[in-house]
DNA sequence: CTGAAAGCGCTTACAG
DNA sequence: CTGAAAGCGCTTACAG
């Protein structure tokens, strides 16, 4: 790791000119092939790496591009503070159901798998922001500096340092609702899917009484999937003020607690319909506690398609969003702008699917 | 996004030189309190973000840290082929058992998770790149050329463009051997994890016949566990040779069929030691098919402490990597050697903890 | 506390 | 096909 060399050092080292290094670099079909090869040869010899720093003040574009997610869950708990015991192996009895599943946010996982597939695939680098620590208006700004383009989730990032960044490079959103006709947007088809889900249960299940469980009053996505839901019931004549509405916050401690004090309530809806997977496998945990049969005293379904939701017993009835999908599509809504910076605002929503498993399809 | 503004543009709307910009965003306190006010009401004003290739190449440094890591795993899965359906909603019968978890690198997640957490922390930005359709050599290349000093995966790299690189930046090796002493090393403690799981079986359930199935030939991880599964059959009089090794290539495929294989043999082993927790739950998998009782018939082990681990049933005991603090050191050992070039070569072992669960520890 | 000026390492018209 | 030269937007001694 001596001093690194430089364009400079490699023309030299080559006996042409720096433009021809680039030129080597960046369109090597534009250098004859005797000269390209001694190049070639000079750039291993030298283990010339180029500075993306410098190119990019040259070339305008750093071939970036930014994700930013803001953190929904307690991070902490990764931080694996029990490992600093000091010896080289400790044996330890785990006991089942320490609290939540260690990998909280399986949507952020896939939604940049998405990215990095896409951005990659395009040649581009991903710069990969979780807001945590500093407040996401630093960080955005900071990751803002750094690349030609940037997808944030949506509601993640206060207006005003949105429309400061939204300023110097192109910005998507994505879920949650659209802001304005400023940026660019992907989401998925939250009212839709919520709607087939429960046209589902009444069609096909029989379903005529629900609970609803809710997520966060400020979700948007929360707010869609409500609606979807409330629409189903209209469209068949259910009146949806007969079926209560509980909230728990997407978490699956919420479920839980919902789950509880729907025994306590004393009446059992014959369908438990749950605004994320989170919640619906709390739900799940505290029916199979006390020994309620799902699905057949209570059918439970949740939204998003996480993988625990295809591990638990009953498996669980569910709404999958696409979610590399999403990331992937950001990516690509991102580089159209740059491509052409005057289209109109592009505003994609994915299609959902419905997954029917045990908890919904199972004996009565 | 008209024309993104500069430090010209800065200086001038607020009076100043550029060189007053630049320390208000970088030294506020060598400004004086009223020009500094003055400057950071021009910034918001015009929306000025700082160009980090400008930053970077100025101060020749670029305040990011980059991470690779190859694709161990089928990424195509992951592309929701299935999504194309141009419908919004799709309603579909979602059968079990359709192989493997759609989630299949949480040991990279958690990796990831580590180093972001810690590279935020430390003030700098991470770049992920995980290998995937470019050849790793370029990819590292074109990361290396991004950052202050980089993670890699051990063996994602040929030895040629790890050197190549590590010419220019500090380059940090996550898991596998060592190479050599030129570069700074973080790995788990395999052998003694493994030695320790090994001695509690003999010891505390008395096992004295194993099946031991291990990952792939080359893969070093594999050979350390395997070392101290040896290592405790040894020291407790146990004859090696007596143990049969199968190989199941790490994917839970190759612990299925390696499963299959020991019952069309006919003799079952007291226990089934794997070298990774994947196999693990497919050994699980036709166990539960087949009607073999474990831990009663056969203990079944695994190795990592992945999530799905946890979620299996009986769940599975295990030798936790900490896989978070991985990522943590190894960004850890970056800052350090980048503050101190000269230091000698960092070795770093983490400690691991065996995790006893139903899969060992259950009833006779 | 502030400014003038050099320089970081590339790319890219522009000539030839 | 190749080179000379300007310029990208910052930071950082160096003066003052």
């Amino acid at each position: 790791m001596a001093k690194a060399s430089t364009v400079y050092d490699v023309a030299a080292h080559a006996g042409v000119s720096i433009a021809t290094v680039s030129r080597v670099l960046r369109r090597p079909a534009d250098v004859r092939a005797s000269t390209r090869e001694r190049v070639l040869d000079s750039v291993q010899q030298l283990s010339y790496v180029p500075s993306a720093a410098a190119r990019g003040l040259a070339a305008r574009r750093t071939g970036v591009l930014g994700l930013y997610f803001p953190t929904l869950d307690a991070m902490e708990e990764l931080e694996d503070a029990h490992f600093t015991q000091s010896t080289t192996v400790g044996v330890v009895v785990d006991m089942p159901d320490k609290g939540e599943a260690r990998t909280p946010n399986l949507y952020f996982d896939e939604v940049l798998r998405g990215s990095e597939l896409e951005a990659w695939r395009q040649g581009f680098a991903l710069m990969v922001g979780v807001g945590r620590g500093k407040n996401p208006a630093d960080m955005v700004n900071d990751i803002a500096g750094r690349v030609d383009g940037m997808a944030v989730l949506a509601q993640s990032v206060p207006t005003v340092p949105l429309e400061h960044v939204s300023r110097r490079i192109p910005v998507v959103l994505i879920a949650g609702p659209r802001r304005g006709d400023d940026y660019d947007h992907v989401s998925v088809c939250n009212t839709e899917g919520m709607r087939a889900l429960a046209l589902h249960l009444i069609e096909r299940r029989g379903v005529t009484d629900f609970l609803y469980l809710a997520g966060p009053p400020d979700s948007p996505d929360d707010a869609e999937r409500h609606a979807g839901f409330v629409q189903a019931l209209i469209e068949r004549g259910l009146d949806p003020a007969h079926s209560p509405v509980l909230r728990g916050g997407f978490s699956r401690l919420g479920g839980r607690e919902a789950a509880e004090q729907l025994l306590v309530s004393g009446t059992l809806p014959r369908a438990v319909v749950c605004a994320n997977d989170q919640m619906a496998l709390g739900v799940l945990d505290v029916f199979t506690v006390r020994g309620i049969a799902v699905p057949g005293t209570v059918i439970v379904t949740g939204f998003d398609g996480i993988e625990a939701g295809r591990q638990s017993s009953p498996r669980l009835t569910t709404v999958r969003q696409p979610m590399v999908d999403l990331g992937r599509a950001a990516i690509r809504a991102m580089l159209s702008r740059l491509a052409n910076p005057e289209q109109p605002p592009i505003s994609l929503r994915l299609p959902v699917k419905v997954l029917l498993r045990e908890s919904s399809e199972g004996p009565e």
